[in-house]
DNA sequence: AGCACGCCGACT
DNA sequence: GTCGGCGTGCTC
């Protein structure tokens, strides 16, 4: 084989999205132009069998690794980066902090179409606003669109005049073609260059009127402008914290800079959306999971291009690349999936945080119910704490009270006297709300026979019936049949429910108030798409007098008829071996607490519970969320965990039992050669639920109270991990900053 | 993660 | 005699 001219040869060290700890060495294309080739460029590389898409890193003179074994790169994708330098340095971080591949970290901040590949097409057009409308002339051009000819016509004889119906129209749908038109009359007349981020055009004047702390709230922020400083605004729900957001938002769009808002899940995105259309007119890009790669695209490179100054996204909105980024606000910061919980593990959260340090810009967190961390960061004065105390206008606080069940009479869930206080609260024509977090009919099947149980054959647990498609499920693997009328055990014996789930509840329903509407709102009764959506409308027109629900009940919706909610078993929450489980309990009654009473109505709060003296219970009803917190934060420090302490869980998973075991001897063997500080190594243990899918789990946990020791170990120990044989075996994958030990 | 190589059981 | 099972190892 000729020999190549080594010495001749520029070597581009690029990043794959593969599992592997390692960069590649790739010959730089024949006459590359160097000066517009920059680290953070997508190229096609050829790789194994295949070609996949790399990133570019550096451009250096020598490789390690023999020229003969080099590949050439076959073509570069970006004439320049689409990410920033300062972006490429967060993912780096990232990907040393999550000890996550650097690749497959890069590649999460792409949307899915330009990860593989498709190049960014050249927008030669420009987005206008709507002011830029009044200019156009040649409205003949829209005859075959005529709801836009008329919009257009109307703005030009009274701009003030179009609706929020005809702007949204404008902001989602007709843009593209209204833009074609101004594309071919920007040759014949000359446009004003109010594109859409232009400063005058974007706010409208409606403003709600601020009390004294969301006024100092606001100013703070604004007074953080252009530097790092992250802000904890902490404010009950209906105090106003919305509102806050918008007017942090318009000063910074003001000062021609973007904004990028995360929220926990799509579910909230559509009320929150809309009271950033009434108030802001320039376009929103969106990014969640509902939307198509190509429309999260778009919303993308909008951002990228500065197209767009605001960004209402979820988790994995956090990397969108800001061409002028001015200000990350992170809502509801407390929820647990701003936490990725598959592959690249990371925490939306901390990552804002960091980015907005690198970008030195404010981070905002918002949070009725602020997580234990961010309070803990608060009390080391890392964070600046925004109080909202007060609910904004008449509303008054719901009241919390404990009702003891114990010895009770219960009619499937419900105590005598919570059914008295619905009777009392829905004779008012007032709506009631019942929490429980539990869906099916009951979550045990039982022989009253021989005491066969209903057992999942891959989980380590109990098939939950579904009584109304007459089915057992397993509730973790997704495995079901059909239920069966009799024991397949004794053959003879009675089957019998046990224990409560939302489909019983809503039996008992029927029953007790016959002459009442009650909607049950799971993930069963909403799988429909749009169903989630009729149910609340249904609620909001008082058409539905009891809401029973789970989990999905907790989050952001709006009952203003809710005066009374009440938590069926608010005892299932407080024997958890996680220590999680408190924060999230309390944060759970705090929320569902929320959707009571917003109106001028008190509404009131009924947690049924075997244990009315539990220290959770009493310190949050008695004193509140932040009481609880610093109890909590206090059994923390004393028992030295998280944030007292940091954490790395090594999960693993095989379908073959022995598997995990012989892993786990090899990673003891590294730990000892391999721990030099002191962090603490808590296991091997079976996971709580040490079978689930048919594969047996196990799980370790590092424990330190310096952070960097545990770093200095992961990094020394997980290269070692993925080159053992055992580990081939197994899946395994590191979570920093476990959110839940499960 | 893919993908090929490689060494042991049931089929034309 | 082969087809194919998935264990093992590599990818610049």
């Amino acid at each position: 084989m000729a020999k190549l001219p080594v010495g001749d040869e520029l070597i581009f060290r690029v990043a794959i999205p593969v599992p592997v700890y390692r960069l590649f060495d790739y010959l730089a294309p024949v006459d590359v132009e160097l000066d517009n080739i920059k680290p953070g460029v997508r190229l096609e590389v050829p790789f194994g069998k295949g070609k996949k898409i790399a990133f570019l890193l550096e451009i250096a003179g020598h490789s390690e690794l023999d020229a003969s074994k080099l590949k050439r790169v076959v073509r570069i994708l970006d004439h320049k980066p689409l990410l920033s330098t300062k972006d490429l340095r967060l993912l780096d971080w990232a990907s040393n902090y999550y000890h996550h591949p650097l690749g497959e970290v890069i590649s999460a901040a792409f949307p899915a179409g330009l990860r593989q590949g498709k190049s960014v097409v050249v927008q030669t057009e420009k987005h206008y606003a709507l002011t830029d409308l009044g200019k156009v002339t040649d409205s003949a051009r829209l005859q075959r669109t005529p709801k836009q000819k008329s919009v257009l016509e109307k703005f030009q004889g009274c701009p003030s005049c179009l609706s929020e119906a005809e702007l949204s129209a404008w902001n989602d749908n007709w843009r593209p073609t209204v833009k074609q038109l101004i594309a071919r009359q920007f040759l014949q007349i000359e446009l004003s260059d109010a594109r859409v981020n232009s400063p005058a055009a974007l706010v409208r004047n409606n403003a709600l009127q601020c009390n004294p702390q969301q006024q100092s709230a606001i100013d703070a922020v604004c007074a953080g402008l252009g530097r790092f400083g992250v802000f904890l605004l902490e404010g009950v729900t209906g105090s106003g914290k919305t509102e806050v957001y918008l007017q942090i938002i318009r000063t910074v769009l003001e000062r021609g800079q973007q904004v990028l808002i995360l929220v926990p899940e799509i579910t909230l995105t559509p009320q929150l959306e809309d009271r950033f259309r009434q108030r802001f007119a320039v376009s929103i890009a969106l990014s969640h999971s509902k939307l198509t790669d190509k429309q999260r695209q778009t919303a993308w490179l909008q951002m990228q291009q500065n197209e767009c100054s605001i960004m209402l996204g979820t988790r994995s909105a956090l990397f969108t690349p800001l061409k002028n980024p001015g200000l990350i606000i992170l809502d509801e910061e407390h929820d647990a999936s701003f936490k990725q919980q598959e592959g690249f593990r990371f925490s939306a959260r901390d990552i804002a945080v960091v980015r907005g340090k690198l970008l030195h810009i404010p981070v905002l967190l918002g949070s009725a119910t602020p997580s234990l961390e961010s309070l803990h960061n608060v009390d080391k004065q890392r964070y600046q704490l925004l109080h909202l105390p007060d609910r904004a206008g008449n509303a008054t606080e719901p009241v919390l009270q404990l009702l003891d069940i114990r010895n009770k009479r219960m009619l499937e869930g419900l105590s005598e006297s919570l059914v008295e206080e619905m009777h009392l609260t829905l004779a008012k024509n007032e709506q009631v709300l019942l929490f429980l977090n539990r869906r099916g009919f009951a979550p045990t099947l039982i022989c009253h026979g021989c005491g066969w149980v209903a057992r999942c054959q891959r989980c380590d647990a109990n098939l939950v019936i579904h009584f109304d498609e007459e089915r057992l499920r397993c509730h973790h693997c997704g495995k079901e049949q059909r239920l069966m009328s009799q024991c397949p055990a004794c053959k003879t014996g009675e089957l019998t429910p046990l224990g409560l789930g939302t489909e019983r509840v809503e039996k008992v329903l029927a029953e007790l108030f016959e002459d009442k509407v009650s909607v049950r709102l799971d993930r069963d009764s909403t799988q429909r798409k749009g169903s989630l959506e009729n149910y609340l409308r249904l609620i909001n027109q008082g058409k539905v007098d009891i809401i029973l629900g789970t989990q999905m009940l907790a989050k952001g919706h709006h009952f203003p008829n809710v005066t009374l909610v009440a938590i069926l078993d608010v005892d299932s929450g407080l024997f958890s071996i996680d220590f999680h489980a408190p924060e999230k309990l309390a944060q759970m009654i705090v929320q569902v607490s929320g959707r009571a009473g917003r109106a001028e109505k008190t509404g009131k709060v009924i947690m049924q519970t075997r244990k009315p003296e539990h220290p959770l219970l009493t310190t949050l009803i008695q004193q509140g969320y932040r009481s609880f917190a610093k109890t909590a934060l206090a059994e923390r420090k004393e028992a030295l965990l998280p944030p007292f302490s940091y954490q790395a869980l090594l999960r693993v998973q095989a379908a073959d039992i022995d598997a995990p075991q012989f892993f786990f001897q090899a990673v003891t063997a590294l730990v000892q050669e391999l721990n030099t500080g002191h962090t603490q190594v808590l296991g091997p243990v079976s996971a709580p639920m040490a079978r689930r899918a048919g594969h047996y789990r196990y799980q370790l946990l590092f424990q330190t109270t310096r952070r960097q020791e545990l770093h200095v170990l992961l990094d020394a120990i997980i290269p070692e991990i993925a080159k053992l044989k055992q580990a081939k075996k197994v899946r395994w994958s590191l979570d920093v900053d476990p959110a839940d030990l499960y």
